[in-house]
DNA sequence: GCCGTTTTCGGCCCGACTGTTTTCAGTCG
């Protein structure tokens, strides 16, 4: 071996494993209700590590990772307990707590911590099988908060999941594969005499290789004719839900797809929102906020006067 | 848990939709 390899310490976790492995630990302390910022703070880092080009845990190592931003001492810590012994104590202590499978009740959607959680303390529901067998034995619609319409949605849900092998709805496909059904979507949209502007966006829209989902945004006066339209198009094989300005469905080919409508004044509004990416919101309504600016889907506020700036453009958007 | 152009403490983006409630919690993006 006389490639740069030889010169690697072995067997460091990978930036993928360091990733799951913190989403872990935030799905788990999300469940155990700790603050919704020390989860944010968890999951900001696991975007960090699974997009960094070289090795988070030889930057651990020589002690680098600080200088990521969102890396403070706990996290720092964290990956270097990991690191050099191959354990988190943290996650160890959870895992006891909480049974593994109980994460993956959280693949279903409509299921999050606090409902996973009610589940487990309340009807000792450990994981989707369990959670199958008490909708059969209709033992959810005693749980408080959770009615017929619930219990009805988790057994679809569960279905799903069943049919489409591991956590489908939730993987990526290739750019490649999505675009063209993206734009056959654009297209129809813009076909519409009641619509002004029609894009895709967020991940699609960034030229990520990877996307999720579809998500659409339409400028029009009229969002219950485009709603109508749209909805009854032959490539989408059910409405998940279905509001006044916002829908959302699955496709044919299994993708997500969502779709947003506004007034056509505030279409960059719009556009700039669900292109994203979520991190990037974060920051950039952070940067606003401190001079005195509230970002939204609908307008850019000036907080003292109150004064609400529609934008037709995205370019618009961050000029201001 | 992280961070700082007023800050080492007190904030942290913002809103739509659903289902269960009689005004809101949870989930999602």
């Amino acid at each position: 071996m006389t490639s740069r390899q030889a010169h690697r310490p072995r067997h460091l976790p990978s930036n993928t494993e360091l990733a799951d492995l913190f989403q872990k630990l935030a799905d788990y302390l999300a469940i155990d209700g700790q603050s919704a910022y020390r989860i944010i703070a968890y999951e900001k880092v696991v975007g960090l590590f699974r997009v960094h080009p070289t090795s988070v845990a030889e930057m651990a190592l020589r002690g680098g990772l600080r200088d990521l931003p969102g890396v403070g001492q706990a996290i720092e810590t964290k990956v270097l307990e990991f690191v050099t012994t191959g354990r988190l104590s943290q996650l160890e202590k959870l895992s006891e707590r909480y049974p593994d499978g109980l994460l993956t009740l959280m693949y279903l959607p409509g299921i999050g911590p606090k409902t996973a959680r009610k589940l487990w303390d309340l009807a000792h529901i450990a994981d989707i099988y369990m959670l199958k067998q008490a909708c059969a034995e209709g033992r959810l619609r005693g749980l408080p908060g959770m009615g017929e319409k619930t219990e009805g949605n988790i057994i679809r849900a569960i279905q799903v999941w069943e049919a489409r092998p591991v956590e489908a709805t939730r993987a990526r496909r290739l750019l490649a594969e999505v675009e063209p059904q993206a734009a056959h979507f654009v297209e129809f949209l813009r076909s519409l005499p009641v619509v002004v502007a029609a894009d895709y966006a967020g991940s699609l829209r960034r030229r990520r290789s990877l996307v999720r989902d579809i998500d659409l945004v339409v400028g029009s006066h009229d969002p219950a004719s485009v709603m109508d339209a749209f909805a009854l198009l032959p490539e989408l094989e059910s409405i998940e839900e279905r509001g006044d300005t916002k829908l959302s469905a699955i496709t044919h080919t299994g993708l997500g797809l969502d779709l947003r409508i506004v007034e056509p004044a505030a279409y960059g509004n719009l556009l700039q929102h669900f292109t994203g990416s979520a991190a990037h919101n974060v920051a950039l309504r952070g940067y606003a906020q401190k001079r005195g600016l509230k970002i939204s889907e609908y307008n850019v506020e000036e907080v003292k006067t109150g004064t609400r700036i529609t934008c037709a453009s995205e370019a618009e958007v961050y000029g201001r």
